[in-house]
RNA sequence: GGGCGAAUAGCUCAGCUGGUUCAGAGCGCCUGCCUUACACGCAGGAUGUCGGGGGUUCGAAUCCCUCUUCGCCCACCA
């Protein structure tokens, strides 16, 4: 069988295959059998209309090692999938296609058609990306797979509508909010993104009436300073800080906005800066959040003149002077400033740069917008998750992004949920006609007050409003389900930071409110696929790489290893969109590696090899007992790896441990035997078998698919590796530490052997007599031990051993007579002076301690020789800011 | 305006609690090899002011200060 496997790994030939077997067998729903606390990621949703870019790839790349991590170490896992229906980006998305296919907007079919082509959009595309999440390996219990708009969740997002709303902490409100005039909705602060753009500030003469008629005095002027001159027109007062004396004697007087001469009071206000602009801020309530605020302090029931249409032009009102009326709101800004300039109003231009807001869905400048809206009250529903935070209920990998979290929610604004769109969860706030707010799950048959009939809101639910119930809405919640039972809370959320505040931070908010548990444990932040400039990935900037070809050019677990080898906890990963083959053939090279090595083992295990358990190891040469130990060493040092996210470092463990140890010192050792030219042919397969299984294992949550396709030919694989519940392979019985060490002296020998070959010229197949020298007896014997290892390994023939000498190193009689010394002190002497060095620094370190530690009561002056010396000066340290620290809190207590 | 991060080989990046994992990996480059698992390979080799400057320490890529250069996030200076 194990003849067929051809010398290249051929992914595409496989991975479909192998992963439709996984699927069939189901292997990615969870198996209660694994017993204890089930393991449970949740998926961030993609939009139900994406298609799989390297973002994805890289994300779900790293949920999918830790689930399979832990499924193999026997946990029950539970990797929830779906989609989100995505509010903006999807309306938009299918409107374009619209557009091109019928020529046709969606107001000219109206919201029920429209709704309806966006469904039959989405039946019909949906489950595009999860498929092609399959692609890559993503071990999802697809069974359960979920839309933000299926039935049941919408019922959830009713039931959290109308519960926010009884609790009060659901408001109606009329306030300036930001407004997109392309996507002709309103935005929440966390939609509406910041950008430094070039502007410029406007310095414009408002003429200040005279006081009283025909007193007679001298023109008065003042001078405001605005970056947006079109909405003078919308001005309802001038205002100065109450403190600021230059202006102190216009308080109570008339200013008249320029060009159309209405008169405005001048009034004043804290909240204006007196060292911008000229100290003098133009009010213009519905235009502007900041003035909003101001007009209502300044009045009971402030006038909000509203200027604009909501696709951002002047509207035809009697304040805009008729030649800018319907024009658009950059248009009319470049006009305003003529007409200003033409009528002896504009004093100067200055360049200005500032932060402007920017729809993030469409970049369009955001206009502020006065309407009426939805809002969630924020400041109860943060403290639980603040607390949660704080307390270290809840961590973030990397942890710096927990400040970034605890700031957000520290200061938190109300969330405006309520979107002027048709394709999402329509709002269920039912209204009659005597004006009535009815809130309920299902439709009203009649105004609960008035008992008139009712009309609902047309608007729709923020996206997010939907995504931060997804941790448990997905599991049946608000129905009290045996799945919610059973896999709430969950574990790891693994997403991007740049959705803490979108989605992580509310659905820590939702956990805690509606179910009183956060919904996971551990944030994992994945940083972003950038290009080589630095430059985020993505299709606009067109310098994005289709992981799709990716998987079918180098394969799945090529692309899988580049990802969690090529990015450190938490930070970016580089690849070049130019040059798949630098960025992705490494990691195709390693499965190929593993492959070929795979292939070789597994072709020596024709004939019935024993297990490694019933072996006597007595039999065990020195290799066997060294790579056995290494098994155990990689065993531990990528379950460490992997528990603390760490998976570069796991990446690397089982990459050095397939290829330079396995492949390049084990297997070469172990030829003779195999092929008939040594005795323990049995032991070295049985030993080998037992290498391969520990590399499939350990590798398999990053490259599932070239291991489970060498699995399923190992003599006694039972089942798919994915399920085979151990982790830890090697027989700790079997190994021997010291072997370690004293393979590491081979390697050096042999080293040494080559270096004499290559140096002095000898050809290949040219029998050198080398002498091995060795400083102590105890050493001698090792090596003679050794020797079978090191004439494999270094292809030296023959071998003898030397006297023993102060001096420890190989030497050699050349061809031609001349004899050569290699000195191995370097490579073996330091190796052992090192451990004897450690011990004794270990040893003094006791004694030092004890010695200090009766010293503490009096002074501190003692100093310790040389290295010694730190660690009891840090001790030294220690217990100083120890005591210093009790002082403080009894200063502080009072005792 | 506030905060965070980054700067290590030609390139992309690791380097955890200050010390033997301490100057590393992969790619690229140079030399020699189609050696019966693999040329997506094998055996060797060269390459560094750890961004600059100061400091702490017996000891600093690692801790502190500062400067420079990039990047990100937040923010009601219109």
């Amino acid at each position: 069988m194990t003849a067929t496997l051809p010398p290249q790994y051929d992914p595409s030939s496989l991975e479909a295959e192998i992963y439709q077997r996984w699927k069939e067998a189901g292997a990615f729903a969870p198996d209660p059998a694994g017993g204890g606390a089930p393991y449970v990621i949740v998926i961030p949703p993609p939009n139900v209309t994406d298609r799989l870019h390297m973002g994805h790839g890289f994300n779900n790349t790293l949920q999918d090692v830790l689930i399979r991590f832990e499924r193999m170490r026997g946990r029950e896992t539970l990797w929830m999938p779906g989609t989100d229906h995505a509010g903006i980006a999807t309306q938009n998305v299918v409107e374009r296609l619209f557009a091109t296919e019928t020529g046709q907007t969606r107001h000219d079919v109206g919201r029920d058609a429209f709704v309806e082509r966006v469904w039959s959009y989405v039946r019909e595309t949906g489950g595009t990306i999860l498929a092609q999440l399959e692609a890559i390996g993503a071990s999802c219990d697809w069974s359960r797979t979920r839309f933000t708009l299926d039935d049941g969740y919408s019922a959830a997002v009713r039931r959290v509508f109308v519960q926010l709303h009884q609790e009060g902490l659901m408001y109606r409100g009329q306030r300036v909010i930001h407004w997109c005039p392309r996507c002709g909705t309103a935005l929440s602060d966390e939609e509406a993104e910041f950008e430094d753009e070039e502007g410029a500030l406007y310095h414009v003469r408002y003429r200040v009436r005279e006081q009283g008629a025909g007193s007679g005095e001298q023109e008065t002027w003042i001078t405001v300073a605005t970056t947006r001159p079109e909405t003078i027109f919308a001005d309802v007062a001038v205002v100065f800080h109450p403190d600021d004396e230059r202006y102190a004697a216009l308080e109570g007087r008339e200013a008249e906005i320029p060009l159309i001469n209405l008169a405005i009071p001048i009034k004043t206000h804290p909240l204006v800066q007196r060292d911008f602009g000229t100290g003098l801020l133009k009010v213009t309530p519905a235009h502007d959040p900041n003035d909003f605020d101001i007009a209502n302090a300044l009045w009971k029931t402030p006038e909000r003149p509203d200027i604009m249409t909501a696709e951002a032009r002047l509207a035809d009102v009697p304040r805009v002077p008729a030649a800018l009326r319907g024009v658009d709101r950059f248009a009319a800004r470049k006009q305003t400033v003529v007409l200003l300039e033409a009528a002896g109003h504009l004093v100067k231009t200055e360049p200005h740069r500032h932060a402007v807001r920017h729809c993030y869905r469409c970049q369009t400048v955001v206009e502020p917008r006065l309407s009426d809206q939805w809002f969630v009250r924020m400041a109860p529903l943060a403290k639980p998750a603040l607390d949660a935070y704080r307390r270290g209920a809840l961590a973030f990998v990397p942890e710096r992004w927990g400040a970034v979290y605890e700031r957000w929610l520290s200061e938190i604004r109300d969330w405006n949920i309520s979107r002027q769109l048709w394709w999402g969860h329509r709002i269920p706030a039912w209204y009659c006609a005597d004006g009535h707010i009815t809130v309920a799950e299902t439709t009203p048959t009649a105004c609960a007050t008035c008992g008139g009939a009712v009309r609902q809101d047309d608007d729709v639910l923020d996206t997010w409003f939907s995504s931060w119930l997804w941790p448990f809405a997905t599991l049946g919640w608000p129905e009290q389900t045996v799945d919610l039972k059973r896999y709430y809370p969950g574990h790891t959320l693994v997403t991007g930071p740049d959705i803490i505040f979108f989605w992580v931070a509310r659905m820590v908010m939702g956990g805690y409110h509606f179910l009183g548990k956060p919904p996971f444990r551990t944030v994992f932040l994945n940083g972003i696929v950038r290009d080589p400039k630095h430059q985020k990935m993505s299709k606009s900037k067109g310098n994005g790489i289709d992981p799709l070809v990716v998987v079918r050019d180098f394969g799945a677990d090529a692309l899988r290893y580049t990802m969690v080898a090529g990015s450190a906890i938490g930070t970016d990963v580089i690849l070049d969109p130019h040059d798949l083959e630098t960025s992705f053939g490494p990691a195709r090279n390693f499965a190929n590696k593993l492959w070929n090595v795979g292939r070789f083992i597994l072709s020596h295990l024709d004939v019935p090899t024993p297990a490694p358990a019933t072996l006597d190891s007595c039999q065990f040469e020195l290799a066997d007992r060294w790579i056995l130990s290494r098994c155990q060493r990689v065993t531990t040092d990528v379950t460490a790896a992997l528990e603390k996210f760490r998976l570069n470092d796991a990446a690397a463990a089982i990459y050095h441990f397939v290829w330079d140890q396995v492949a390049d010192w084990y297997v070469e050792q172990v030829k003779p035997r195999l092929y008939g030219e040594a005795r323990g042919g049995d032991v070295a397969r049985a030993i080998l078998a037992e290498v391969l299984r520990t590399a499939l294992t350990l590798l398999h949550p990053i490259m599932p698919f070239v291991t489970e396709a060498l699995w399923e030919h190992l003599p006694r694989a039972q089942g798919s590796l994915l399920v085979t519940r151990r982790w830890t392979v090697a027989d700790a019985s079997l190994v021997d530490v010291e072997a370690e060490d004293r393979f590491a002296r081979v390697q050096a020998l042999v080293v040494a052997i080559r270096q004499i070959r290559a140096e002095y010229g000898v050809a290949p197949g040219t029998a050198v007599r080398v002498q091995v020298q060795a400083a102590t007896i105890e050493a001698t014997e090792a090596f003679q031990a050794e020797q079978r290892t090191v004439e494999r390994l270094a292809k030296v023939a023959p071998l003898t051993l030397g006297p023993p000498t102060k001096e420890v190193g190989a030497s050699a009689v050349l061809p031609d007579g001349s004899a050569v010394f290699v000195p191995l002190g370097d490579a073996i002497d330091l190796h052992r002076e090192r451990r004897r060095l450690t011990a004794e620094v270990a040893r003094l370190d006791g004694l030092l301690a004890a010695q200090a530690a009766k010293l503490a009561n009096i002074q501190f002056t003692s100093r310790a020789p040389a290295h010694v010396v730190t660690r009891e000066r840090a001790k030294e340290q220690a217990w100083r800011d120890q005591r210093a620290t009790v002082a403080e809190k009894r200063a502080a207590l009072g005792t």
